[in-house]
RNA sequence: GGGUGUAUAGCUCAAUUGGCAGAGCACCGGACUCUUAAUCCGUUGGUUGAAGGUUCGAUUCCUUCUACACCUACCA
């Protein structure tokens, strides 16, 4: 479609707007300027001078420049109110006829709503005690041809809203606020992980095989090679192999790519921390989580007592440390050796809200069924930070098993606000029951699991070579945004989340 | 995948039993130099998500489709 029938396919406020750009051009007025540098920012004026009287800006006056989008235009007659907001929040204008004067005054009277400007003035303190900018100059950066949602109710359709995040972020305070706190959260990441010396590494997004979990991946095509590739699941399977290489810390804040459904929970494309520790342990990584939440939770909220989804969650000093056993025999009422009774384990399981019954119950090993459990009665009661351990190693198939009782591995998972926060466990380094395992998924494939684990010859062989004792660790990354910001759909913490197009 | 709901002006929402599609804000014009959802006066703005059906007549009832939200399932 050509401009001029673009145009003229617009609603009449998109039009007018545009009529009125064309005649700011005709007047030589510039409506997408360039090279203007403002020297203050919104909240630093209000933190400086927000408490100041008219009487210090009478005796010394300061000059400012700032620059924004005006969001609000009050008008009387000779004199006008704009609010202008920047990155850092909104400021107040006092635009006059006298000040600007008559020919200025005239122009910016048809600036609209959304538009851009630059305002140069002195600080003042209105009537009504607001800090404002005695405009002398105002001068138009970009015009808005496009007008903003109503100023009271706002923008409120969720589908738009992540559609248009841009529009969402200039209405929604807090939208916007949630943002700048998963970029610090990440930074705080960053600084938190390469002060304990791990190294950040970037592996292979494209993958020949998608491994390093379970679940099925995005499929592309490399046309050079003329080959399928896929995107990874998980950096997990390269991150152990530059442990063998001899990195011994290494994390990668990585974005991996999981084709599932998509809920409150569960976006395609979502971001995770993995680390990998040489001469690690599980438990020790527990400390490194609870601490780096910790660390975080004080740097971005200046607290570690949170809210989040109507309750209030500590997630300062030790967390809780739980058995699995003991929290599933908590839960039913009963003593833990009951949950080695696969007869009382059936029984229960079979009643769940979701149960598993025939041929599927009898198929599971104890393991599964113990977990099934924990899912179904424990999971969502876990509001407060805590480390769940002891699993069973029918369950954790990527997880070293226990020294002493090889049932159990050396693994936990860290819950709050009842949701899944990280995964952690020692590394299976023993090469060949690592192949066998592979093996094992690979008749998994054959009975139709098509999430089931590709074998990975090289992997294999690089812990033939050797890895070091090591356990890892995998965190949520929005997951622990939303726990941070109060935000219950992952969706609020993406910015632009995956939609079906228009 | 299953269930429930929603879709009307730029935005937020109404519309009685099926009977002339409306309000507030925004926009446009006018008044106004201390407002902050400014106020007051006067205008403008519609393919009622799409297609079909019933009917003299459909925003309203029926069918199909599309999108989104919530719940649920799958899935870490």
């Amino acid at each position: 479609m050509e401009n001029t029938e673009y145009i003229e396919s617009q609603n009449a406020i998109i039009r007018n707007r545009i009529d009125k750009m064309n005649a700011f051009k005709d007047e030589g007025v510039e409506v997408y300027a360039t090279n203007y540098q403002p020297d203050a920012r919104a909240a630093q004026l209000k933190a400086e001078y927000g408490t100041a009287t008219q009487e210090t800006f009478d005796a010394n006056p300061v000059h400012v420049k700032v620059a924004g989008r005006i969001m609000a235009i009050r008008v009387f007659g000779k004199g006008s109110f704009a609010a202008i907001k920047d990155a850092t929040g909104t400021i107040q204008l006092f635009v006059g006829l006298n000040t600007v004067g008559e020919e200025a005054y005239t122009r910016y009277k048809k600036f609209d709503i959304g538009d851009i400007v630059a305002a140069e003035g002195t600080l003042m303190m209105s009537k009504t005690n607001e800090l404002t900018v005695r405009t002398t100059t105002i001068k138009l950066l970009t015009k808005s041809l496009r007008p903003l949602p109503e100023k009271f109710h706002g923008l409120t359709d969720t589908e738009q809203r992540y559609r248009q995040r841009y529009l969402d972020l200039i209405v929604n305070d807090d939208v916007r606020d949630t943002f700048y706190k998963r970029s610090m959260i990440t930074q705080k990441i960053r600084a938190y992980m390469t002060n304990q010396g791990f190294y950040e590494v970037e592996t292979p997004i494209l993958q020949a095989k998608a491994g390093g979990a379970t679940a099925r991946p995005f499929v592309t095509h490399h046309n050079a090679l003329d080959m399928d590739m896929y995107l990874r699941i998980a950096p997990e399977l390269y991150l152990k192999r530059l442990i063998v290489g001899g990195f011994e810390r290494v994390f990668e804040l990585n974005r991996s790519f999981r084709n599932e459904g998509l809920d409150r929970r569960h976006n395609p494309e979502f971001t995770m921390m993995e680390f990998y520790m040489a001469y690690g342990t599980y438990t020790i990584l527990m400390e490194y989580v609870e601490t780096m939440v910790q660390t975080i939770a004080m740097d971005v909220m200046g607290t570690t007592s949170l809210r989040w989804n109507g309750n209030d969650i500590e997630v300062g000093g030790k967390w809780r440390r739980l058995r699995v056993r003991e929290a599933v025999a908590s839960a039913l009422g009963v003593t833990e050796d009951k949950l080695s009774d696969r007869a009382f384990l059936e029984e229960i399981v079979s009643n769940l809200p979701e149960p598993i019954r025939g041929d599927d119950l009898a198929k599971k090993s104890d393991g599964h069924l113990l977990m099934e459990i924990f899912d179904q009665k424990v999971e969502e009661t876990l509001i407060q930070p805590t480390f769940v351990y002891e699993y069973p190693s029918s369950v954790s198939p990527l997880a070293r098993r226990n020294d002493a009782d090889p049932n159990y591995v050396d693994r936990f998972e860290v819950f709050v606000g009842g949701f899944e926060l990280g995964n952690a466990f020692n590394e299976l380094n023993d090469p060949l029951d690592q192949r066998q395992r592979f093996l094992d998924q690979i008749k998994k494939k054959l009975e139709g699991d098509d999430e089931a684990h590709p074998m990975d010859d090289d992997y294999v062989c690089a812990l033939e070579f050797g890895m070091p004792p090591t356990a890892g660790c995998g965190i949520g990354i929005d997951r622990l945004v939303m726990l941070l910001t109060d935000s219950d759909s992952i969706r609020d913490v993406i910015l632009f989340p995956t939609m079906r197009p228009e």
